[in-house]
DNA sequence: CCTAAAATTGAGTGATTACTCACTTCACAT
DNA sequence: ATGTGAAGTGAGTAATCACTCAATTTTAGG
């Protein structure tokens, strides 16, 4: 039901107009391929599962993998750009200096973690296919240094300047606060979706981690 | 041929004795199906790299999927258990307390970080076929429990007696502390392996992100 | 209501798949 | 040397694969 957004949004970015049936094609692909991976899918599966002919997937996609980029694509852009772009343009630039990191992880992890906690599904097709169709890792690469890194670093330069962060490169200091991040949603939803999470608390301890472990003693 | 280390090991590990070919198979498939994916690689691929006949592979494995098992098998034990198991058991009891978290955890990521630079397919293939097949999950569980667990708490327990570690649940440490070590290999050798990296700076700051984190303020 | 374009269908295609099996070759104990 | 079981072979098989296309149904403007 939640994937009904992305559906959506799949449109409006894209300004294709989905038909019904495609959108049936869309929503069955994503539970499959989340299910069993890619390539062990077959295109009649995901036809029977959208109740729709299996050629009528070949009249909208032209190949499968065409079907896959198209789900994946746009998903790579919806979970890496809010990462330190969009959502920060304001937070960032309303005040004219970042003082407290705190803040900045609490809203940073409680937004990604909405996110992929709506879309689980795609966040297990992202992890599994970017490793094997470099088209992929390339658009995830082209997103993230145009979009992410320069506000990331413009972000840690004001942190380091308050004395929040203490003396690690910048690039060190996206890579553990990033795998931090990720590694808590991976764990949390995909490693062990069942553990009895106490969410808020958890996300607390994490952003008091990543605070620490930056600030050094 | 660093994996030649890990096909004698099978070999000791299974008690089974490899022949000439059976170890040329197996060479061959764990390249593969790093490459491209379990799913996604044929037998014949498989044979025909391994320079061997098709009916070869199935004379030692019933099943494609009996090959990827008796590979990942003795990969996960290999790659789960010194995380705080064997290698620990002497520094552990040696000294009747630790009290320092630092040597403990440059003793752990350096000896992790040497064991997937000379395996990195293994970690491969592991990382994308634990998703989809449920046997592997819960033998990595298992030994998870039965052999990490335990005496990655019992050092928990004496670290915070010395003060080393925060009022943090000893479930959180855990995540915490293997989410930023399994993130930084993965990382270095999966993710970004061409990256210049100075790896010695880059795991001494894991070691201060991680000590100074759980350490709190 | 008509009609043309768009959407949908499902039987059909050649290629490829994991796996089998009758057979040959090999290693080695006697 | 010779017999024997294990190792290795490769042509063969039924199933399944992604994809095509001629025919049919649906949609929508006049």
């Amino acid at each position: 039901m939640e994937q009904q957004n992305f559906i959506h949004e799949l449109m409006d970015a894209t300004d294709q107009k989905l038909t019904p049936k495609q959108a049936q094609i869309i929503q069955a692909a994503i539970e499959i391929f989340a299910e069993k991976g890619y390539a062990a899918t077959s295109t009649s599966e995901i036809a029977k599962r959208a109740g729709v002919a299996e050629g009528t997937i070949f009249r909208h996609y032209k190949t499968k993998k065409d079907l896959l980029i198209s789900i994946v694509s746009p998903a790579i852009t919806r979970f890496v750009v809010p990462f330190f772009a969009e959502k920060f343009v304001q937070d960032v630039f309303d005040q004219d200096e970042i003082e407290e990191i705190e803040p900045l992880l609490k809203n940073l992890i409680s937004n990604r973690y909405q996110f992929v906690k709506n879309n689980v599904p795609l966040l297990r097709i992202m992890l599994q296919e970017m490793a094997f169709h470099p088209e992929l890792q390339e658009q995830y690469k082209r997103v993230f240094v145009s979009k992410v890194l320069p506000r990331f670093k413009q972000v840690v330069d004001q942190l380091r300047g308050a004395r929040q962060i203490g003396d690690i490169p910048t690039e060190t200091v996206l890579r553990l606060t990033m795998t931090t991040i990720i590694g808590f949603l991976i764990t949390r939803f995909i490693v062990m979706p069942d553990y009895p999470w106490d969410d808020e608390t958890e996300i607390e301890y994490t952003i008091q981690f990543i605070r620490n472990g930056l600030k050094g003693i």
